[in-house]
DNA sequence: GTAGGTGATGTCAGAAACTGACACAAGAGT
DNA sequence: ACTCTTGTGTCAGTTTCTGACATCACCTAC
């Protein structure tokens, strides 16, 4: 037997997860989360750089699968933009689909705090930008690369919110198919009705309605 | 005359951006910054909740004027909802132009932080959730008004970006009115060269690049 | 097998970011 | 004049995070 247990970053995330959960993430010091995981609040820094990276630890084991799909898919999948994209975010959504229940938790904690929700952004900004740099090796222009993987991880981020907040049984992987050939049309749009009374007035309440974060 | 000075925000922002770009984000100390504006650390934390929101504090001032710009558009320019996106973007291009050489200098300094690039995310996305309200407003269904701002916003974002970054002359206006339109395209676009040779390695070699942010 | 290296941890001291409580001073409203 | 509000200072305390050094078990080399 190790003289440590060499779990000590494993429990250190879910005594996080738990008591996150439980009495919330600005109120659960680092103390009680190493206690809770037998270790001394100096490991919990050893382990993770701050209070909020032990959220988001082992959250880039997804992005290699996702640039090996694109990079790896065969010539029909990588035929137009669009395609490419379908099969990538399809396999990502495969991907995610088992662990629904734990991202939710996840997702609840990380939209409770607005520094982890920009920290939660900024990863997949890191990832966007990833994916564009793929997407250049796949022959993409710099500019169309930008602009495909803005859109794919604007789609792909909403479907997620709609799949965590869901209870049908619709999966990602459909979520995203039904999106994405929305791109297409949705720029000719029509409003139903262009003109609204007091349009000034509803500007204003959307304003005043703004900084009330968590409604 | 006032006991006391009444610009006392003001010059506590100053002396942040001031400090900021002289010794680094991180090394900068609230007491630094009090100081130098003439006040005591305690003050620093009436106005600003943390040492972040000194560099995004009166950063909601142009919201207003984008909601309306939406509201208000005349029939014409909200016929469909890539002349609408065209105009209201253009407005909020031209306000934001007169003030590139402070924005470039907050940029620099937000960039230089993965902290402080989430919470700049995280406010354009409190943006972009008002702004599809607003498109909802006027009239268009909640999943276009979604799709709308999540692609106006990236649109946007990648042409401040160019433009702050570039030293030629093209306005702000002129390159999100450019970007615009490639929208209509990029998902038919075709890669340049669909399979390329080693592409399993290339995927491992930015799989191995991405993590190396923070070493 | 003994010596030393290695890795994960503990302990301690301390800086810096924040928070709550209370006090004070000056202008505004009555 | 008297209170009330507003912006500030002071101080004490908690929490996050860091650097320095010690420890203890395993492993490797000799």
């Amino acid at each position: 037997m190790p003289r440590w247990p060499d779990d000590t970053r494993t429990r250190l995330v879910d005594a996080a997860l738990t008591l996150f959960g439980e009495t919330g993430y600005p109120s659960t010091t680092i103390d009680q989360i190493a206690a809770h995981a037998g270790v001394s609040a100096r490991t919990f820094f050893r382990h993770f750089g701050d209070k909020e990276e032990v959220l988001f630890a082992d959250d880039d084991a997804l992005l290699p699968l996702l640039l090996n799909t694109i990079a790896s898919a065969d010539e029909a999948r990588a035929a137009t933009a669009e395609s490419l994209m379908h099969h990538a975010l399809g396999v990502l959504a495969d991907a995610i689909e088992p662990s629904r229940r734990e991202l939710a938790a996840r997702q609840r904690i990380i939209d409770s705090d607005v520094a982890l929700a920009g920290r939660e952004l900024a990863k997949q900004a890191r990832w966007q930008s990833a994916v564009a740099t793929a997407l250049v090796a796949r022959g993409f222009s710099d500019d169309d690369a930008d602009v495909l993987a803005a859109i794919g991880f604007a789609l792909f981020r909403r479907s997620l919110h709609t799949w965590l907040a869901a209870h049908d049984a619709v999966s990602l992987r459909e979520r995203v198919a039904r999106a994405l050939p929305r791109i297409r049309t949705v720029l000719d749009t029509r409003p139903a009705h262009p003109t609204s009374q007091s349009v000034t007035q509803m500007a204003a309440s959307k304003t005043a309605r703004i900084p009330s974060d968590s409604p």
